[in-house]
RNA sequence: GGGUCAAUAGCUCAGCUGGUCAGAGCGCCACGUUUACACCGUGGAUGUCGGGGGUUCGAGUCCCUCUUGACCCACCA
């Protein structure tokens, strides 16, 4: 038996009562069995469609707008499959990085302290604490290597659970080809990446000011920053002039605790007001510090006092002058966001006292005290002007951003190439060969690489993630040689080079002089995560499956990181393929409360995604997703998840009734569900005309990815089919108007519903398939996406015109039983139907058809009118009521 | 300051290249229990398409401008 020939007793196979209880618990359990979504090895580029799926951050909560966003893209992938395309779709975990480390230290209640020894069958002190803000006095350090073994173990569980939720709203994922972004695979194939990136010039280590979370005490890259509104104040404080002359030259600050670590002032190099005193110096208050004062046309005469005082470091303009005028450095900030201990650059007794007290300060605790001591000092000028304004902020992070001076690693990424024709407008004109959806998302990507302003940060001073793949030698002094970095063999890999040894080394030569040490970096997250098509693809691991999957031809995400996933891996493909990553990409928009905010944590946390898909069913979540846009910022709206769960009730209850009419004669060519000879009834064949219309449109929208609008069409010929066409043709369905009648009835139906069914798989996946599971063999998932052809052919040459006139006259014979309020079994004893002089035929053509819907004793129909109208009507008696049972 | 998107019925949204485009669903009102469906069906009402200009025979639809909202980037002494 082949998919396509019905099964014998069909009817016997159709429940008396269907629903959509179990479904997805049923389904899933058979398309796993069945290997339906499996992808085919056996195969050629051509006839793959690759997928770069997002892979969920493990240790975040898995909210309603990943249900959003991978709904859509599943429905692409879907049509896809349909469409003959050997479908490549694996899901991985974004397991690495700070939200797993800090979820496994308030799970169990520990911190990573890596000077700590491994610890066998270690038990955490606690398990299932979420308390975000446990302290880290109360966390129990324990060495690296436990704390990674924790990180796995929590991941697992986080892993399993989310894989439940999307394998319950349906996405058809191919489970197989499952990955880890902390894997060892992928810790391999981002270290060979990393190691070639070295080789190419592509990656290189600096030692320069860079944003620092003191919180997390590690560097943080420019995409993973954002600002947030602080309360500050100006605070005017008075430089002396080294001239003798005593008077004061006035900056305002908004760090005053910076102070100790001034530089020297700058004006703009026309700034009137200032002309003397460029090239001359003056004296910080409290700390004595005797400073230059310079030029420099990025200072700005129009704000604060027009002239400024630099500090190592307090902003990015700091670090822009601080390079450029060729300053000296002064930190007074350590990696914790404490004052260090020590300023030898202050001389005078007097400063190196008020410093003491500033030493081991919060830079909080720090600015009071500095503020304090100037205010008793006089240097302070009137009281400070309280502002709010912008401060750069770690996304994850609690505390303001300081600037630490740090060796680091970075990959170029075009910040710092913008000459014409260099990285950055080979990357621009990467985007450009992509096709968004929507189109206009490509300028948030255009909009992004020209605003950056360096490379690529990628070294992490954390722990769990895949380590930087370099040892360093140590000289004879023991001092690290930074410019000989060991790197391992590839085939080595992956390594942690904090216990494995680089080649020509012994592990008693760890630390020691003349021996070796491991760069203790971690990379970034997204320098791991950048590379998924090479992880899913097999880059490293399976070159062979490589070819036949890479480049991507879809990479679904949300808008919001554009900047970081979508950015960064168009540069690694660029780099190590020397090609684009995917060819099209789908940005799905955000979900936002009901009032039009970005839906909130609390609320995301309160409607969980798996309860969403028991009390409306997958399908109906899913078509909630279906009805929106790509790229559109979406209403949470429950309402909208209901109307989709009464879809896919009324889809299981038209087929019910649908295929309870009988079996019709089976297809000869096998093209259509029945044989199309057999419509012959102008209506059916006016049917199948516009379901031929209604293929057309879904197709096109598909193949521009716009599943939004194939249901937008499919959807509402639906309804009608259901309220309007099945209505008709109930009674002659039934043998009113003879054998010939039934049969078209019959074929016309069954043709229908498969294609509908067909239609509606992308979406509404679990009640079609139980559908098909009623009269058909195989899954629907893995039937072809119908054609219109075979439908124009059966539809013999009628228009899909005369329903739509057929069922406006429907709806005028129903309004008059509507308005004299009777029930619409009440007979008609007679009517006039007019209408316009082209929509006669129509009617007289479906003429049996309507008097059965109408329960008509006398029907004439006249031309006449613009519209169809009524006229001389005669209602009979209404039915005496039957109870109900 | 630069960029992007949006503004259409009480609500959520369609309306694709200018000519049945003034629509759908929800909600609302009225009616009906018709052996597929009460997790139902039938019928009905509802809009200066954000404001103002312009192009055109004709504009939610194209152009300009303003207003409002959302987001991204830049600035942030």
């Amino acid at each position: 038996m082949t998919d396509t020939a019905p099964r014998p007793n069909a009817a016997s196979a159709l429940p008396d009562k269907p629903t959509l209880e179990g479904l997805e618990d049923k389904w899933d359990r058979v398309w796993d069995e069945a290997q339906v979504y499996a992808f085919d090895a056996d195969t050629t580029r051509d006839q793959v469609f690759s997928v770069d799926t997002p892979p969920p951050t493990a240790s975040g909560s898995l909210h309603i707008g990943h249900v959003f966003g991978y709904s859509q893209a599943d429905m692409i992938v879907r049509y896809q499959r349909m469409r003959g395309k050997n479908v490549f779709y694996p899901l991985g975990w974004d397991d690495n990085g700070l939200p797993t480390e800090r979820r496994v230290q308030n799970y169990f209640g520990v911190r990573c302290d890596p000077s700590l020894p491994y610890e066998e069958d270690f038990t955490p002190p606690q398990e299932g604490g979420d308390n975000k803000s446990s302290k880290a006095a109360n966390q129990t350090p324990i060495s690296r290597r436990n704390f990674i073994e924790l990180c796995e173990k929590l991941t697992k569980v986080d892993e399993a659970s989310f894989e439940e939720v999307f394998r319950t709203l349906g996405l058809s994922v191919d489970w197989n080809h499952s990955y880890q972004t902390i894997d060892a695979r992928s810790r391999a194939t981002s270290q060979r990446a990393f190691l070639e990136n070295l080789e190419k010039g592509q990656a290189y280590q600096s030692e320069a000011p860079t944003m620092w979370d003191v919180t997390y005490r590690t560097a943080v890259a420019q995409a993973e920053q954002e600002d947030r509104e602080r309360d500050g104040a100006y605070h005017r404080i008075g430089f002396a002039k080294t001239d003798g002359s005593g008077e004061k030259v006035f900056i305002e600050t908004t760090r005053p605790e910076l102070l100790p670590a001034c530089v020297a002032l700058v004006a703009h190099p026309d700034d009137e007001r200032y002309q003397d005193l460029f090239g001359t110096t003056v004296t910080s208050p409290l700390f004595g510090v005797e400073v230059p004062v310079m030029a420099h046309p990025l200072a700005q005469a129009d704000k604060g006092a027009g002239i400024a005082m630099i500090c190592t470091f307090g902003d990015a303009n700091d670090v822009t002058w601080w390079r450029e005028l060729e300053l000296p450095t002064r930190s007074v900030i350590g990696r914790d966001g404490r004052f260090l201990p020590e300023a030898p650059w202050i001389t005078s007794a007097e400063g190196q006292e008020r410093y003491a007290e500033l030493a081991g300060l919060t830079v909080f605790s720090a600015q009071k005290r500095v503020v304090e001591m100037v205010t008793e000092s006089g240097d302070l000028v009137g009281e400070p002007k309280k502002i709010t304004h912008p401060v750069k902020f770690y996304e994850n992070g609690d505390k303001a951003l300081e600037y630490v001076t740090s060796r680091q690693w970075y990959l170029t990424n075009g910040g710092r190439d913008s000459s014409e024709g260099g990285l950055r407008d080979a990357l621009i004109a990467r985007g450009a060969e992509i096709t968004w959806h929507p189109a206009y998302m490509e300028s948030r990507y255009r909009n992004w690489v020209e605003g950056l302003v360096g490379d690529w940060l990628v070294s992490r001073q954390r722990f769990y993630g895949v380590p930087i793949p370099v040892w360093y030698a140590l000289d004879a002094a023991g001092e690290v040689d930074y410019d000989t970095v060991l790197t391992p063999e590839v085939e080595r890999l992956p390594i942690d080079p904090t216990t494995d040894v680089p080649a020509g080394y012994e592990e008693a030569q760890r630390e020691q002089p003349g021996g070796f040490t491991a760069d203790p970096d971690i990379l970034d997250t997204w320098a791991t995560s950048s590379l998924t098509p090479q992880l899913a693809g097999g880059w490293d691991a399976d070159p062979e499956l490589f070819a036949k999957v890479y480049p991507m031809d879809l990479r679904p995400q949300g808008h919001d990181i554009i900047r970081t996933w979508l950015f960064s891996t168009i540069v690694r493909s660029h780099l190590q393929q020397d090609s684009l990553p995917w060819t099209n990409t789908s940005i799905n928009g955000w979900i936002l409360d009901p009032d039009r905010k970005k839906m909130s944590k609390s609320k995301g946390n309160v409607v969980t995604p798996i309860g969403l898909l028991h009390s409306h069913g997958s399908d109906g979540v899913r078509y909630w997703a279906g009805r929106a846009r790509q790229g559109v910022d979406t209403a949470f709206d429950e309402g909208q998840m209901k109307i989709g769960r009464r879809l896919a009730i009324k889809i299981l209850n038209a087929s019910k009734f649908a295929l309870g009419f009988g079996e019709a004669p089976a297809d000869p060519s096998g093209r259509l569900a029945a044989d199309p000879a057999a419509v012959t009834a102008s209506l059916d064949r006016a049917m199948l005309a516009s379901l031929a219309g209604v293929v057309d449109t879904a197709t096109a929208a598909f193949e521009e990815m716009d599943y939004a609008r194939a249901l937008e069409v499919v959807e509402p010929f639906f309804w009608t089919f259901c309220d309007d066409y099945i209505e008709l043709i109930k009674d002659r369905a039934h043998g009113s108007a003879g054998e010939q009648g039934v049969a078209s009835a019959r074929a016309a139906l069954a043709i229908a519903l498969e294609v509908l069914l067909r239609l509606f798989a992308p979406v509404v996946v679990f009640a079609t398939e139980e559908v098909w599971s009623w009269w058909r063999e195989g899954s629907v998932h893995t039937q072809a996406w119908p054609e219109s052809a075979p439908l124009r052919e059966a539809a013999a040459g009628r228009d899909a015109a005369l329903l739509t006139t057929v069922e406006q006259a429907a709806i005028v014979l129903r309004r008059i039983k509507s308005d004299a309020k009777v029930s619409q079994k009440t007979p008609i004893l007679q009517v006039t139907v007019s209408a316009p002089a082209q929509a006669v035929e129509h009617l007289e053509a479906a003429r049996g058809d309507l008097t059965a819907l109408g329960r008509i004793e006398s029907l004439t129909i006249t031309g006449g009118g613009e519209e169809i109208d009524t006229a001389d009507v005669e209602l009979g008696e209404p039915p005496v009521k039957k109870p109900r049972g």
